[in-house]
DNA sequence: GTCTATAGCCAGATAGAC
DNA sequence: GTCTATCTGGCTATAGAC
């Protein structure tokens, strides 16, 4: 409410008033959520009129939608190239895919960085289902999604294709959780460091995929 | 806004209008956040006028806050109870322990029961830093994954007890990702059973544990 | 305890000047 | 393209009748 200066005048931005407010979106949404930033408070940050934003955009929800749309399809972007540089080297093993992953995504929500706080909201909005879940969830989680199965039936051939899906869910909830709850876990438990974090993800997934892929080889 | 009916009248409850207002909160809150839902709906669907919320619990933000408090505090001590019952039953194996406590919270949001909805939001909120992270977070989860640490000790007792911690985070993790991302699941799995997912989670997280209990000891 | 009526405020969108 | 001024409508909280 106090908050009327310009935080992204022209100096910080060469770019267009579009993207001063794309910028005034990701830290206002993120610090407050949809409904306690509004469009005036917008633009204020943005340095600009209260009717830019339904110009450039058509309305607070558009550029809602926009900023999302924006930062996720970099994040699955920049997963699937991370996936295509650790394969292509030879004697892959299952942790080094895992860590590759992992890391630069723990890494950027320990140094809380926007892209990190953004996704956190877009989970925010997909519990709540008031986000366009088609394109978002579906459409680029599926294509990242499908990937990663690939890959890990390539490192660890003798997983049941059918329930490939599962491990990969599993994969993603266990990065999901300390990507959300960050906070939490620096709370109980301070020292913790970014590798000790790591190492235990990696160590638990990994046996976690192995364990599933051989059961208890008792005559199935 | 159209919904102007009471949806939890008299007939529905022999409680009085303060348990009325607290079954309109998570049915209305649930469905569409905090901020979406007016004090004038919550009256409308508990069947009062618009004064009861001020009068019964001091303003908007306090019954949802109420809200939260009643449904978190009887998950938790659902979650003791099952802990307790399973554990007292002689030759209990890890694998016993993580579908007892799994099946009911999965059975909770598969059949969309309105306490695992309110979980959901609540994560949502914790995500967001918009509620009392003290006392739901710490002091009530903190003490449940005390007890589900000491009892995995039990089951795993190779497991270093300094790391105990972030494997009960990675098994709440592993609970929490089908909790929150039903929907998802279940579009991209249709034929999925609740058996085929919760075989799957104990599996995957069993593996998980014992492989970090013993990182590499292949003649075991 | 329960209700109505209203005070006081702030929102998003837009018309129209420049 | 940019801006100001304003329209229209919603909100929470509360004063005060019953």
């Amino acid at each position: 409410m106090e908050q009327t200066k310009p935080i992204f005048t022209q100096e910080g931005h060469k770019e267009d008033v579009k993207n001063r407010l794309l910028d005034a979106a990701e830290a206002l949404f993120c610090e407050k959520g949809f409904d306690r930033v509004s469009v005036r408070e917008l633009t204020a940050a943005a340095g600009c009129n209260v009717a830019a934003v339904n110009y450039y955009f058509g309305g607070k929800d558009k550029l809602y939608a926009e900023m999302f749309r924006r930062q996720f399809g970099t994040m699955i972007q920049r997963n699937l190239d991370v996936i295509e540089r650790v394969m292509s080297q030879p004697g892959v093993a299952l942790e080094d895919l895992l860590r590759a992953v992992m890391k630069p995504l723990i890494r950027r929500v320990i140094e809380n960085e926007t892209g990190g706080k953004v996704i956190r909201l877009l989970v925010r909005e997909i519990l709540n289902r008031q986000i366009d879940r088609e394109l978002f969830a579906r459409d680029m989680k599926g294509q990242l999604f499908a990937r990663l199965g690939r890959v890990i039936l390539q490192l660890v051939p003798d997983i049941d294709p059918d329930r490939i899906l599962l491990v990969v869910l599993s994969f993603d909830g266990a990065i999901l959780h300390p990507f959300l709850f960050m906070e939490f876990y620096q709370e109980i438990m301070p020292d913790l460091t970014i590798d000790d974090l790591l190492d235990h993800m990696v160590r638990f997934v990994a046996a976690g995929i192995r364990g599933y892929a051989k059961p208890n080889q008792e005559g199935n």
